[in-house]
DNA sequence: CAATTCTATATGCATTTGCATTTAAATAAA
DNA sequence: TTTATTTAAATGCAAATGCATATAGAATTG
């Protein structure tokens, strides 16, 4: 049997699909902000302490720039990170997550963590998960 | 090493998006209709001539009722799909491909195809392809 | 059969996206 | 330096989405 190459595609959006609407019924479910956020957070949790630009945000996520823009906008607004003017490029701004965003991002992971578990456990076992992983990097690469 | 679950929904995440990318981004360059429409238009050239109920349609596309509206609602101002009353149920509609849409889905097709082939072809052997989408396949399950 | 419940689809409203363009600051070039 | 070019980020506007609800025709029930 040949598997074409469009049954790659329809298998990863189905699985993504599926995965995606899960985690994120789950985040819903207990009242926590959508996925994208963790993301932002989580990066700015990770970031130096003199904080991140957005340029620099934008390649991680995979969002076009005024889509980061304005999810920025929004995450600032519930007070989860702040804007600061970068001392050493006025266009710029340095992000930096405040107190409120670590611990949002923290109850966040406590439902993304299982729900994922839940998806990817239930399926495959720890060998087939690294296959998995190993083939979908050649897809992305 | 142990690949832990939020790796495989990392690596899905990213692949799903940037093939997304790829393909919505080759329909856009040749001025044709975005990657929805062509499921439904595929799922109506394939059914039955009497037509498809869009509640049928429904769980195939793994869209919510009433994106699923909206999109037909579109198609159908395009001139490529056409909605009839059931004669046997008031309350549905029998969704039909017209000459138009049948033009259209091929000329995506051969967009689309390319595109989707690049992208897998590249990264995978046939072997892994097929491989690929058992493992995404037990994913979905 | 009248009254209730269920099912298929549509829609008002607020939020989010996409696209093109703007603003303002930094860099390069004349 | 003045002028042109590039870069970081924001924004106006139209289109798409999510959510809750409406409509209206079936199916069920008392």
């Amino acid at each position: 049997m040949n598997a074409q190459s469009e049954h790659v595609w329809a298998a990863l959006a189905r699985a993504h699909n599926r995965a995606l609407n899960h985690i994120e019924h789950a985040l819903k479910e207990a009242g926590l902000p959508p996925l994208e956020w963790y993301d932002v957070l989580w990066e700015l949790e990770q970031a130096a302490a003199e904080g991140l630009r957005a340029k620099d945000l934008e390649p991680r996520l995979l969002l076009p720039q005024y889509g980061l823009s304005r999810l920025l906008a929004r995450i600032e607004a519930a007070g989860l990170l702040k804007r600061l003017k970068d001392p050493a490029d006025g266009r710029a701004q340095l992000l930096h997550i405040t107190a409120d965003g670590r611990a949002t991002r923290l109850k966040m992971w406590d439902v993304y963590k299982p729900a994922i578990d839940g998806l990817v456990g239930k399926g495959l076992k720890p060998v087939q998960q690294e296959r998995l992983v190993r083939l979908l990097g050649r897809l992305a690469a």
